[in-house]
DNA sequence: TTGAAAGCGCTAACAA
DNA sequence: TTGTTAGCGCTTTCAA
């Protein structure tokens, strides 16, 4: 009815239900030093008016955004083609919705300028706080935010790549555990994984949580490192597959997996042998090819991004959190879908 | 040397400076009214400080974030898959950032939503304008933003799908036309097209232009609409194929090719004939299987992300825009890698 | 060219 | 429980 058009402020709204503005202001904040009716009737007029804050103005009172930043490295393909990626913003923001929060998103081209963007987020108030993502081994942005140690930063990646600051990760050693055992039922004794790129903070964590389970388990393990590209998984897998010690297991990480284009089909249409079980971690696949049997080890990315929004909104709180570990990893089995083809190279 | 940690404001600058705080406003600001001297000692002494403008109060004066909104529809797979999604964003993000300016990123779980989270910015200030993308046809976003009338926001797309907005947009009438002239030129008379989905305002406005241009260059031409699956494209590929009018080239557009995860190499292996030319709209291929040929009609995405960041700007100095194009299509041939496997189904 | 001061719209401390 | 008022940090008008 009362479409108003030209901005509607707090005191718009006080004048015309009779009250004062910070009667208004507690009202629609849901604080107290107000009484019910008021309330009520603050509540109904703002309704009627479509008053909604003005962002800046609440920024600057309360010295607070509601918005966390995200940095996106040029490199679009990080982002893009990890699906891991999208299904970690998509419980990441949908979390943040929920709590009024919405993300800040800035373009970096390179390390340093990374870096500028985080000071300059720290010193202009545009973020509450961030999320650092593809953490890498000896990463400076840990080190510039834990000496600043003024902006709140929730890292995704294992807490021995970021020590001071609090982080989300999976718990890659059990991870390990089980996909190793997993095969070892299937009577794998040789096998071996494809790692993404070596200065990827992830493929790092892997290595050693590997080695580790597979010397427990009493298996023969290798890894080979490769860049992000289907030949390069293609070449890895042949390098593996000429070797003395050829394993009968290949373990590929999800964002080679992801990144490289490659499918349990393409695996065994175009590289890979028949008799060759397939496991890539993450959202990626276990193929036992000679039965009708794929088995996922599956992260809830999901879910993830929705622990990372949360971890974020209490750390705009104020509170201090260390290392924060995901749900474990789901070892899914399940019938073949039929539709790998059946040549063979 | 001088490291201040808490909050240096313009006042602090001002004070040690030994000047005003509207001096050192307009002196940071590039702006008139303060002598060269001035300027030059307040820049100084604000580099020491390492002051930077508060977001917020520049924001509540001037009544612009600086931001400029956008909303990812829940499905991720409409960002994360479409390759030229991610090369948009990266032109568009990157002119942002030229410009002092970054992208506020908001999830919806559906239209009302999204619909809700335009009402909300409006009313905010939250963001100075907004991008649209995926637009489709009776857009009910268009519907609204023509209504509030009061937030600028470009579509990109079809002017013909956002006729009150300013849109960006490909020219598709010059590309079919090209297209198919491309093809007809290599003998082709009998021409099928597989597009995206029906509601893809994209899809429509391809329709119409290949339509008219086949019907120009009188070759036969037929298209069918697809789901973003791979099982979808090879059903409409086997269709086309299995149909009494059988063409000899078949045109694909970027969207299924880029989501449905096919390519070249695996349309010849695992379900198109070898003799079978295909083509792709924008970043993907036009393969000549017999002869070592690929053919690529491409879209420069980045420059169209550049190009919409400008617009935006400029909307959001009040000028009035309609109806953009983007650089043309190129049309690119080069000789083909030869990985194409000589499989066949 | 300068400086003082009045907003911008909201929050929160303080008085009534 | 209310209303008044002083900020938040910056921009910009208006006098000096």
């Amino acid at each position: 009815m009362t479409i108003q058009h030209d901005k509607v402020t707090i005191f718009d709204v006080a004048k015309t239900a009779g009250v004062s503005s910070s009667a208004v202001s507690y009202a629609l904040n849901g604080k107290s030093g107000v009484s019910e009716v008021t309330r009520a009737k603050v509540l109904k007029v703002a309704q009627e008016l479509g008053w909604k804050p003005n962002r800046a103005a609440q920024s600057l009172a309360q010295a607070k955004s509601r918005r966390v930043g995200l940095i996106m490295n040029r490199d679009p393909n990080l982002f893009s083609v990890e699906p891991s990626m999208m299904g970690m913003l998509s419980g990441f923001g949908s979390e943040l919705e929920r709590n009024d929060y919405s993300m800040l998103l800035r373009l970096a081209g390179s390390s340093t300028e990374e870096l500028s963007i985080i000071r300059d987020w720290t010193a202009t108030g545009n973020v509450d706080a961030l999320l650092l993502l593809h953490l890498e081994i000896d990463d400076p942005r840990v080190d510039l935010l834990t000496k600043l140690s003024t902006m709140p930063a929730l890292a995704i990646g294992d807490p021995t790549l970021a020590p001071e600051l609090p982080t989300l990760h999976s718990d890659m050693w059990s991870a390990a555990e089980r996909a190793i055992s997993h095969l070892r039922r299937y009577g794998h004794r040789k096998i071996a994984r494809v790692a993404g790129p070596e200065e990827i903070g992830q493929s790092h964590v892997r290595n050693t949580a590997f080695l580790q389970a597979a010397g427990q388990q009493g298996v023969q393990y290798q890894f080979v490192h490769t860049d992000y590209t289907a030949d390069g998984a293609v070449e890895a897998t042949r390098a593996l597959l000429n070797a003395e010690e050829k394993p009968t297991a290949i373990i590929y990480d999800n964002d080679v997996m992801a990144m490289s284009g490659l499918s349990c089909a393409q695996q065994d249409g175009v590289v890979v042998p028949r008799d060759l079980s397939i496991m890539a971690m993450e959202d990626s696949f276990v193929c036992h090819i000679m039965s009708p049997h794929i088995t996922a080890m599956s992260r809830n990315v999901t879910e993830a991004g929705r622990m990372a929004a949360n971890i974020m909104l209490r750390l705009v709180e104020g509170e201090h959190i260390g290392a924060v570990s995901e749900p474990p990893y789901e070892l899914i089995e399940r019938e073949s879908t039929g539709t790998v083809p059946s040549t063979n190279a």
